[in-house]
DNA sequence: GTAAAAGCAAGAGCACTGCTCTCTTTTGTT
DNA sequence: AACAAAAGAGAGCAGTGCTCTTGCTTTTAC
């Protein structure tokens, strides 16, 4: 007998047109609770050492019946990995809106950047799981790209918000080994993607794409590298350093200061 | 009994005073083939699927015998470390080195950061035991640092070399939210770094050292992204886009473009 | 030259893992 | 109340890291 896929309903909050029969509750609810087991013991270790077999002791079951509801440790690792990106991208979208002015891009730049990594050294197992090495035969099933791009969109609207404001002074392009029409076409697919967001600013030019990109994956290595270990010889005060990169990176991006 | 600590000479090459006895010699061998052995299986699955038993099979030794050699898995995997570093130092020295015009410095570092790039793409399982998520109790071991230090040092050379070529124009510290004298101190140890290494242009500016970090951290941003298949929607061509990101750092790093 | 010491390989075994069965119990629905 | 579907329990398989004991070989010491 097939094992059913019961998590969808629990985790993507979708609920069925039907109204839930009592054990559709039930089973929601151990769903639940099992992903919650798991996070906590997410949070004191790595993916690769979450043991299913532990997650169900905590939850007071055996093992064998956590199956019933995920149908292999991957599978449980998804749920966790969609939570966990959308507890980054709604504590990046929270820091963004709590800066008041909204003309102030480098306030709001500054805000969510400090956000991303405050969750970040708050939940390193969660991070590990999201940007970590991943498990050489795991494919990212497709429900888990939508909760992935949250936190990117925030990053993106920041920027063209600011680029809409006139507030940006877009970088040229360098002379480089590659021709334009190259460059563009290489990353087509995040232009593509501004476009389909609607986000504002249609017209936003492809350097600042590239430039928001790049500015995107140097905040993530800075924050793997401090949580991994690779700063510690060179880097004396972590808070002030990741200051003095978002700082940069605002720079980079053409920023104008406000004040 | 304890065991001893055998893969030290071995590893590090250091061949004691006295000759070596056929014993020595035939343990060196065996450890030699084990970590090769580690390292095929390396090569096709990440650091957290290797298996001591798998390995020991492959050389056709029974599990526990291994443990003569290694005193456990994190011992192995170090071993493991300092060769991958090793590894992907040298061939970061070799691409800059094959520049015959040492004042193109542009290209020296386009060719150090695409060997860095091709390195990495060749050997995943090395580069996510590298710079992958560790495992959670595993801290790395003063021999592994040395190895670790020589692909930046070959990107720091590259800068401070073209520093004092006077083939770079420092960026100026955009005005940020943290002061001049706090931004200095937090990469003091990364400045103390370059001054002890003694690398050409000892009065290389900090701001150009906070730099050169930035591009680093994003170099392995980049490679990581790609690797562990973050930008699969958005990057249509990656070789493309691992030369645009590496031209745009050349920018932000100051160079006056050769030609 | 022989005896003691140290090093090496093998095997059994422990506690753990992911996962698959079968069997029994619970439980919601009709 | 009766029934079927779902859930839990337990045993078991193959694998893991690691330890300990048992023989055997090589090196060292007397």
């Amino acid at each position: 007998m097939q094992h059913p896929n019961p998590e969808r309903a629990a985790l993507a909050g979708a609920t069925p047109a039907r109204a839930q029969t009592a054990r559709e509750r039930a089973r929601d609810q151990i769903t639940a609770e099992i992903v919650a087991a798991a996070r906590i013991r997410l949070a004191e270790s790595g993916p690769g050492e979450l043991s299913l077999r532990a997650v169900a002791r905590d939850v007071g079951m055996v093992s064998s019946a956590v199956y019933r509801y995920f149908a292999s440790r991957d599978e449980l690792l998804t749920a966790l990995l969609v939570l966990a990106y959308d507890d980054l991208g709604s504590a990046a979208e929270r820091a963004d809106a709590a800066v008041a002015d909204r003309a102030d891009v480098i306030g709001r730049w500054l805000a969510a950047l400090r956000a991303i990594r405050g969750w970040a050294l708050a939940h390193p197992g969660d991070y590990a799981l999201l940007y970590g090495s991943p498990v050489p035969g795991y494919a990212a099933p497709q429900a888990t790209i939508e909760p992935a791009v949250r936190v990117i969109v925030v990053i993106l609207s920041i920027v063209t918000e600011a680029h809409a404001l006139g507030r940006i002074a877009t970088p040229t392009a360098p002379a480089g080994p590659v021709t334009a029409a190259a460059e563009m076409a290489s990353v087509a697919g995040a232009v593509a993607f501004v476009r389909a967001r609607g986000l504002v600013g249609d017209e936003v030019p492809t350097e600042l794409v590239i430039r928001t990109l790049m500015a995107w994956t140097t905040v993530f290595g800075t924050v793997s590298f401090e949580l991994f270990g690779h700063l510690v010889g060179s880097v004396t005060d972590l808070d002030v350093y990741f200051d003095v990169v978002a700082s940069r990176l605002a720079a980079d991006l053409g920023f104008s200061a406000l004040r």
